[in-house]
DNA sequence: AACTCGGGGCA
DNA sequence: TGCCCAGAGTT
């Protein structure tokens, strides 16, 4: 039992070395550590591609910097913003919604506990750990649907809803390797672990993965 | 559990 | 041109 346990821990040391390998460029996707700019950025992140949420947020903040900024936007304005993000008129409304509960709430400052976060319209399980972990350098995972794909596809967990992925995850993986490990993740569910056909012959994971294992 | 929001990416 | 999506909220 405990030799199968090492030779688990040792495959999973193995994974994280050859995406780290792999994917060596991968960083915080969505460039902003204040975190209240974050908190937006994430917010529009959702169905949406970083590179256009960095593109759109970078016009965007030169506008509008803090929740001062957005809290009496009319949600036209924002949406007009926002638009190439998709999903605009929940999402001009969660942020203007959400600037001000931060302001009247937490007198401005973004809170850093998760459940203060995920009290904030617009504010799920995922960004809110991607706030705790990028703007407060907390421990946090962030289980996005490449995440959740990918580490069931490889072993990495069997839970079959989000938050047990998380536990798995932060159970198995050494915490420094958290933030770069949920990148890492998401691209290789991109560009390779797509969701319908995953390019497991080109995989450079197939000796590894369990889902692999079982289907060749 | 299924539906909605939605412009953009991609075959 | 049609399908899908780096989520969250509602019913």
């Amino acid at each position: 039992m405990k030799e199968i346990c090492e030779n688990e821990k040792e495959r999973v040391l193995k994974i994280l070395k050859l995406l780290e390998e792999h994917y060596p460029n991968a960083t915080t996707a969505l460039r902003y550590n204040n975190p209240f700019q974050l908190l937006v950025a994430t917010i529009l992140s959702a169905q949406c591609t970083d590179k256009r949420v960095n593109q759109v947020t970078q016009r965007l903040f030169e506008k509008y910097k803090g929740p001062e900024d957005f809290a009496n936007l009319k949600p036209e304005e924002l949406e007009n913003e926002i638009r190439e993000c998709g999903l605009f008129k929940n999402k001009s409304r969660n942020i203007i919604e959400s600037s001000r509960m931060i302001l009247e709430k937490y007198a401005g400052r973004v809170p850093d506990e998760f459940e203060e976060l995920v009290k904030l319209p617009g504010v799920g399980r995922k960004t809110a750990n991607v706030i705790l972990a990028n703007a407060f350098g907390k421990p946090a995972f962030a289980v996005d649907t490449h995440v959740f794909r990918v580490s069931r596809r490889l072993g990495l967990s069997d839970g079959n809803d989000p938050l047990k992925v998380e536990k798995d995850l932060t159970m198995r993986i050494p915490e420094d390797y958290w933030i770069k490990a949920h990148h890492w993740l998401i691209y290789h569910g991109r560009r390779v672990c797509t969701a319908r056909k995953p390019n497991c012959e080109n995989c450079f994971l197939k000796d590894l993965c369990r889902f692999c294992s079982y289907n060749f």
